[in-house]
DNA sequence: TCATTTTTTGCATGCGCAGTCAAAATGTCA
DNA sequence: TGACATTTTGACTGCGCATGCAAAAAATGA
């Protein structure tokens, strides 16, 4: 048991040499139907398999991608991931997953693991994506993709939803709602996604000739949006809807506003989020928001990044898919149509 | 740029054999201070990094551990794949994700995939974890880890919370509270989770005489769960407390409660719920559930599998920890005290 | 100081496969 | 049938490192 089956049996067996083994296994190469159908057929006797690791270190690809990740508290990570996974796995590769979890430290170590694993790309999905991580892949000449967010460095190519549209939308219905006070909680303002979604959402409140009627910030933390959430409502006056920057957050501000606050939603405060997890849709929550696409930002993100493997010199390319309003019930309706 | 760095480069510099570079990256090997130093420095200066794969093929272990997860639906197991991936990492292992999600064709495919990376062990949290991987991989001599569940072959290792203990502290839990009508909404019954719970559950009543007095399968989805839940309710006679499964489920048993059936919780119907993952804790849900305590499951997962990797003949454990009852406000608490 | 033990070192080999190259087999056309 | 183009094949080498082994160096003891 546990004995391993190498090119070589198979080729003793076969009575051809090892080469003719490999070429069968290797899609695209030259093989008689002849050989192939003997190599095949020992394969399957001796129940051989060609070794990954092998064949990563003979052709320098490893078919390997590492995946960068940060914290799956918000949910958006998990499904995101789990689709991205799924798509390498379909083209063959497989995720290598790192997960960067202290933040200081990690890096220096996650990028070293990275390179030692000499893996073939890089998606980093992780929010606090430094300059360090994309310059030493890109000395090492690793193709890297950001997900979910980009950097003013244009030789990165990223794929995102279009947020600055997705706030605009938001904007264009809050005001169509007939809101007044209409406020902000923010995540990190490090992030592109935070940047973009807030300025398309200013954008679209100044396209009415309004401003944001106060401002509080969240970073993306669970705790904090709750934190800001209560700054907001202790105010003496109080927003009549608030955009939260992400889903995640928006659940947290939604329990401030109903258990501490005792109010209503959306009869005393709109609420809309951004992202659509999975559990907005749950009725507890309910929750009008912008869906990110993330199934054709998985697929675009895959696509692109096998392209920069495959083409050495293919251009960086940064794309903005739409994704649309889901109209729910956590904000009062436009009444004019 | 982009050019590797190896042993050989170093060693020239260094002006030593290349097998004292590979001695000096491989802790515990004989090498003298001096020697080391010299090594050192030429790494630094050149940059160099042991190539992870090439080390693989050399000493046959890929410090890689295969991670089979199905569904990240349920918080839980994202909750679960980090706190693994995090306690490899420090523990220089990395994980290869392996996403079974077409059950079908899964199993085959998978095991596969794992096998022809050489991964050095596996770890299995998905649900559908067939005869068929643990079969194949114990003959290729990997050893495997069961997260979360356990099966009857004792040859396996698992680490599991105790599950039967967990689910008797939710029944003298539901009866001190007086309730009288006790259903249960179930997972599948292919987990030894599903189980284990229920078992522990019935027993808890059955020391105080009591019986289930429903039954309706989720089968661990919220869709399915919905529609178990609507069963119970729309009954003649309504269950007064429900036990679900696990958290996933309760969720969405309570949806159904609050917005279809306009029902409280507590009040009405007592719910309570099974593994405590973050959401559990936010006022909108509010559950009693029982604890897993993913980071000591983690972590033995962890120490367990390593240990069978460097000791090929350990013999194979089962390990289930403890979880305390986290009492919050979706059920009725007991009055006597 | 020399003989003996212990530690350190370099040499050589192999992990399992991919890919280069030249030789062999096959096919084509006149 | 022979001369040539085309496809298929196998020998060989190398990917980057780990490791057994024997030689060299250092440490120890008398």
């Amino acid at each position: 048991m546990g004995e391993k089956i190498t090119s070589y049996m198979v080729a003793k067996r076969a009575g051809v040499s090892q080469s003719a083994v490999s070429r069968v296994f290797k899609p695209g190469s030259s093989v008689s139907e002849k050989t192939a159908r003997k190599v095949r057929k020992a394969a399957e006797e001796l129940g051989y398999r060609p070794n990954t690791l092998a064949r990563a270190m003979a052709s320098g690809r490893s078919r390997i991608i590492g995946l960068v990740v940060a914290y799956f508290e918000n949910q958006f990570y998990p499904e995101a991931i789990e689709k991205l996974a799924n798509t390498l796995q379909a083209n063959d590769y497989h995720v290598l997953m790192f997960m960067s979890w202290d933040e200081t430290e990690a890096p220096e170590t996650v990028i070293n693991d990275l390179l030692d694993y000499q893996v073939d790309g890089i998606i980093a999905a992780s929010v606090g994506v430094t300059d360090v991580l994309t310059k030493r892949c890109e000395a090492a000449g690793i193709p890297v993709m950001l997900f979910n967010r980009h950097q003013n460095d244009d030789k990165l190519s990223a794929v995102t939803s279009d947020n600055f549209t997705g706030g605009r939308k938001l904007a264009e219905f809050l005001v169509r709602g007939g809101h007044e006070r209409i406020a902000h909680v923010a995540g990190w303002d490090g992030a592109s996604t935070q940047r973009d979604r807030e300025a398309g959402f200013l954008s679209g409140l100044a396209a009415h000739g309004m401003t944001l009627f106060a401002r509080s910030c969240g970073n993306f933390h669970r705790d904090q949006a709750q934190e800001a959430a209560r700054v907001l409502l202790r105010a003496e006056e109080r927003p009549d809807a608030i955009f939260v920057s992400n889903d995640h957050m928006a659940f947290a501000v939604m329990d401030v506003i109903r258990s501490e606050f005792k109010l209503r939603i959306p009869e005393d405060i709109s609420i809309v989020g951004y992202d659509d997890v999975a559990m907005s849709e749950w009725p507890c929550f309910d929750l009008t928001t912008v869906r990110q696409p993330t199934n054709r930002m998985a697929e675009e993100t895959v696509r692109i990044l096998l392209q920069m493997i495959e083409n050495e010199e293919s251009l960086p390319c940064r794309i903005a898919l739409d994704g649309p309003l889901v109209v729910r019930g956590s904000a009062r309706l436009p009444v004019d149509e």
